[in-house]
DNA sequence: CACAGTGGGTTGCATAAAGAAACTCTAATG
DNA sequence: CATTAGAGTTTCTTTATGCAACCCACTGTG
């Protein structure tokens, strides 16, 4: 299995994607930013789609295939996180218009969040087996703890700086 | 920008994961602690239920209040927490049986998950009014970063270091 | 004693969202 | 000319959520 090249560079928002749908879920009355979190990404798709895209999965069927989901509903998410700015959506031929989509700064920016349910998944969900995956330090080789701490050599890493190799299991 | 290689993928299905419990996500094919670990808490309101017991409010209707969630579904969600081993409800008086809430440690150690929500919130939904409520060290008062790094005196903390206290907005 | 209030839920019904499957459209390929 | 591929729509069904009302066993108040 070898791992998928992905150009991570980033765009600005694209006000051509106009999308009248409105962010269903409100929590109402909560001044958190926990909360404003997951009106925006706490719904049972998102962070799946986020993990995919940067897993190398850029087009539609891929992620519709990858993830099981429903047609419709992947049309729909997709244009909720191009709305809030988290994915772009990059037109790669003319003719029959096709798409790839590519995670913006900001969308990037939600790593931690997937670094922290991927620790705690760890932890609880394959005990016994260890890790599917580990996550390591591109240059050093170390692996990356659910601080985005590299175990060896100790540096706080972004995003660029880590990837996925298959774990024990 | 240079393309960075990234691969979230996870290879192999544990058995560990399979929770007698109704889990009614189920997104087929994913065998990835990310994907495990939304199946338990990815979900509308999970989180927002365990970020208010860290913060204190154990009693249902507490919860109830605070979170504007209809109290059916508050039900099914403690009672699923508390199945997935998240939460445990204790009985503080008898005659009226009446329970309190409170985190396992399994639902403590999802406090991580939490403070990248609230690092990515902060970031990008207050960005100009400052983040609502700052996490402390309580030992020595310096502010808590998303990686739960206390800025003033470096220590990587735990959950019972740390406490919420209200921002500058 | 009557009655309102409290804590912790159930029940029933209406609506909203998700899922499954078929259909569309355009161009390229055989 | 028929088929395939990518990227969606459309339609229909199932599931989840929201809302309001109700229940029950006390407890406190006048």
């Amino acid at each position: 299995m070898q791992p998928t090249v992905i150009d991570l560079t980033v765009a600005s928002r694209n006000p051509a994607c106009d999308n009248r749908s409105v962010l269903y879920h409100d929590y109402p009355g909560q001044h958190c930013s926990i909360a404003a979190s997951l009106e925006v990404v706490g719904e049972r798709w998102s962070l799946l789609i986020i993990r995919d895209i940067l897993r190398g999965r850029r087009r539609f069927d891929q992620m519709q295939e990858s993830l099981g989901i429903a047609r419709n509903v992947l049309t729909k998410r997709l244009n909720r996180l191009i709305e809030a700015d988290i994915v772009e959506r990059r037109r790669y031929q003319t003719g029959p218009d096709r798409y790839e989509y590519f995670l913006t700064e900001k969308g990037l920016d939600l790593w931690p969040v997937l670094m922290a349910y991927l620790g705690w998944g760890d932890k609880y969900c394959e005990p016994e087996t260890g890790p599917p995956r580990l996550i390591v330090h591109k240059e050093c080789g170390g692996t990356v703890n659910d601080r985005r701490i590299c175990q060896k050599c100790g540096r706080e890493l972004e995003v660029r700086d880590a990837e996925s190799i298959p774990g024990p299991a």
